[in-house]
DNA sequence: CACACGTCCTGGTAGC
DNA sequence: TGCTACCAGGACGTGT
């Protein structure tokens, strides 16, 4: 699954594969993955041929290119969905023959100084999409002082809050914010107009490491807890984004969610009936949502009522 | 056929 | 009472 990892790392591909190349062709193949684009597939193809892309910026599990041009208030913006991945390759006709892949979306033929590439936008679960953008300026921006389009997102983003690793959080702010959430804490981890970036993997694995079950309200909790919790995600995040970053060679960027991380470091996610790494209890699977949620009984003790969210409805009148 | 889950959308509620 | 901000949960979509 992408989460701010992934999605970093991809970025970190596409600054160093694409950036000055100039869009020479767009095919979308299956519509569905450019529905969010307002003017439709034609419109998505239009906009993008003849520009170049100037920039590779990431907010949360956004990610964007600029776009160059007269009206340069624009980006090329991709959400990687559940399996979305972005793959760069040389442009050649093997290339073509050999990246024919199943889930294919849409290609983006690209020209620069040392031969053509192929950007192609891969997704099995139809999750992900790509839209060109409008770039708005938001008070939220990005660091002031950087008067280039930098300081501005793109309009589908701008609810979309800083995310652990970026420089400018304001870390006093956020504790605040989740502490005065009347929800549970795994949830509040999730939302994205919160904190960006934490999805359900690393939202368990942070929960684990801060020995915090997620069914907890957020406003029961103490603020050097959430303290703690913010700094275990991001903590996971780094690691997992260094044990992704150096899995990739020179020309492809590639992410499938797994990133090398996936499979070797988790504690928690998808271990259900294993061992927790700390102290041997029996990790456990509950629903919540239609998601799963794994938590290690003995480091993470179910809530009791009290500490629970007081939910709509209140403490049923059920007579 | 249940299950994987990020985001958007809807309907409803709390609190002022 | 009216308004607003907030919140829970469902829909979506496809392959295993």
């Amino acid at each position: 699954m992408p989460e701010l990892p992934e999605v970093e790392t991809v970025r970190d591909g596409l600054a160093r594969h694409v950036l000055g190349r100039t869009v020479t062709d767009v095919e979308v193949r299956r519509d569905s993955s450019v529905r969010r684009h307002d003017g439709g597939p034609r419109d998505f193809a239009g906009r993008l041929t003849g520009r170049t892309l100037t920039a590779a910026v990431r907010r949360g599990k956004f990610l964007w290119l600029l776009l160059d041009g007269e009206d340069s208030g624009e980006a090329l913006l991709a959400h990687l969905g559940m399996s979305g991945q972005l793959l760069v390759r040389s442009g050649g006709e093997q290339a073509d023959v050999a990246g024919s892949h199943a889930h294919l979306r849409t290609r983006l033929r690209l020209d620069g100084p040392d031969g053509p590439r192929v950007l192609d936008f891969v997704d099995q679960r139809t999750f992900g999409h790509l839209m060109v953008a409008d770039l708005v300026p938001t008070p939220d921006g990005a660091p002031a002082g950087r008067g280039s389009a930098l300081a501005a997102l793109p309009a589908p983003a701008v609810h979309i809050a800083r995310d652990l690793l970026d420089p400018h959080l304001d870390r006093a702010a956020l504790v605040g914010a989740l502490r005065r959430r009347r929800t549970e804490v795994k949830r509040a981890l999730l939302d994205q107009t919160l904190v960006s970036g934490i999805g359900n993997i690393y939202a368990d694995e942070a929960l684990w490491r801060a020995q915090v079950h997620g069914r907890r309200a957020a406003d029961a909790l103490r603020p050097v807890q959430v303290g703690r919790l913010l700094d275990a995600a991001a903590e996971v995040m780094t690691e997992a984004l260094r044990a992704g970053g150096t899995s990739f060679d020179a020309l492809y960027v590639d992410v499938n969610g797994s990133s090398g991380y996936f499979d070797r470091s988790l504690a928690v996610y998808g271990q259900a009936g294993r061992a927790c790494p700390r102290c041997g209890a029996t990790v456990l699977r509950d629903s919540f949502m239609n998601r799963s949620s794994f938590t290690c009984p003995r480091c993470q003790p179910r809530p009791r009522a009290s500490a629970r969210p007081r939910l709509p409805g209140g403490p049923s009148p059920r007579t």
